[in-house]
DNA sequence: AAAAAATTTTAATCCAGATTAAAATAGTCC
DNA sequence: GGACTATTTTAATCTGGATTAAAATTTTTT
């Protein structure tokens, strides 16, 4: 069972700090959690953090990979099944939502981008753009195939997304209201798409 | 030609500070920007902001005030207008977003709100609350009028503010892009609502 | 143009929370 | 059970940026 920083053991338990992050971050404000309030929530003090994590930054910097991730996932899950560009999208909008308000979430919403160090913002940034063009593909495909409606994909994309990447901001964890939500947004979002 | 602390120059210079907080905080992030960077950008040093504002907790909390008033004023304006639950609501969109990429903005985006404190925090939240509860009253209007159709107006409601208070999010001022926004964002937003 | 009020500055403080160092504990492997 | 590694702790440090104090400047009033 390997144990060191390169294992899969560390990794579980940095992405049991990654959670515990996330969850503050999104229930206290970033400026309000410190390092200590994530410790604790683990049984920890904060300088077991550090072993981690470099800084508080990469602890940021490694919620929003786990963000990226999450979407990239979904998005992969659902083109891979292929169907209409309506279908696919359906679909991706059922997987990302299911992840961030179930057992794959806390997500952490991504409102501290501007202050990762350079290199880390740009990756982010540049995940999260390749993101978004992703999911304007899914629209092209589905006005191409005759299965969406869609003026302007980038400005569609923008408020589908917004509305996704929101949800952390007033979903708390509840487990009915969650059911509700992967059963709910998915149709909601996408109803004004439909041909 | 009032200048105290009560008078009407006063309060026009605050709201100057107040929108430079929230440019920064958009553009560098709450953690990323210093009270340095604020008054740098009015042409003051730091300790000049304490006149208008008695720390930076209440720097944050007036900028999420004036979200909430603008906010407000679009419901408020939309509602007075009349018309078809449909109309209100799409007149409502077009007027909150108008203000946000217009003269009114930059709007803060609201990702702090936990760490104001409780005072603050409460009125932040009971603000944001009445919002949306006016929000899924002119839902509710249409619904019952039946230019509407929409299973919840609760999730609606999430799904549809998420995507406009996602907007600082990506629009960093261009004036081209506002007048897309403006023409676009209401029709994507409304569209699936549509009877 | 003097007095009073409003606004901003320069020059210190000051401190919560991040970070580091060194030591202690727990766990694994032979 | 001894040696080695992984994990966490206790006890300091260290610091950027918020905040305060006092003085200087600018604006308004009479």
């Amino acid at each position: 069972m390997a144990q060191n920083p390169d294992g899969t053991r560390f990794a579980v338990k940095r992405d049991r700090v990654l959670r515990a992050a996330a969850h503050c971050f999104n229930q206290k404000g970033y400026s309000g959690t410190s390092l200590k309030d994530v410790a604790a929530m683990l049984g920890l003090t904060d300088p077991a953090l550090y072993y981690y994590v470099r800084n508080k930054e990469e602890l940021v910097y490694r919620c929003y990979l786990r963000a990226a991730d999450v979407g990239r996932e979904a998005m992969d899950q659902a083109i891979a099944e292929g169907g209409s560009g309506l279908e696919q999208l359906r679909a991706y909008l059922r997987y990302h939502v299911g992840y961030m308000v179930g057992d794959r979430g806390p997500i952490a919403i991504l409102s501290e981008i501007p202050s990762l160090e350079p290199a880390h913002r740009e990756e982010i940034l540049r995940l999260s753009r390749m993101h978004s063009r992703k999911f304007e593909t899914l629209l092209e495909r589905g006005v191409e195939d005759g299965s969406i409606i869609c003026q302007d994909v980038r400005m569609t994309g923008n408020a589908v997304m917004g509305a996704i990447n929101w949800i952390p901001k007033w979903f708390h964890g509840d487990a009915g209201q969650a059911e509700k939500i992967v059963s709910e947004f998915p149709d909601i979002l996408s109803r004004g798409l439909i041909a």
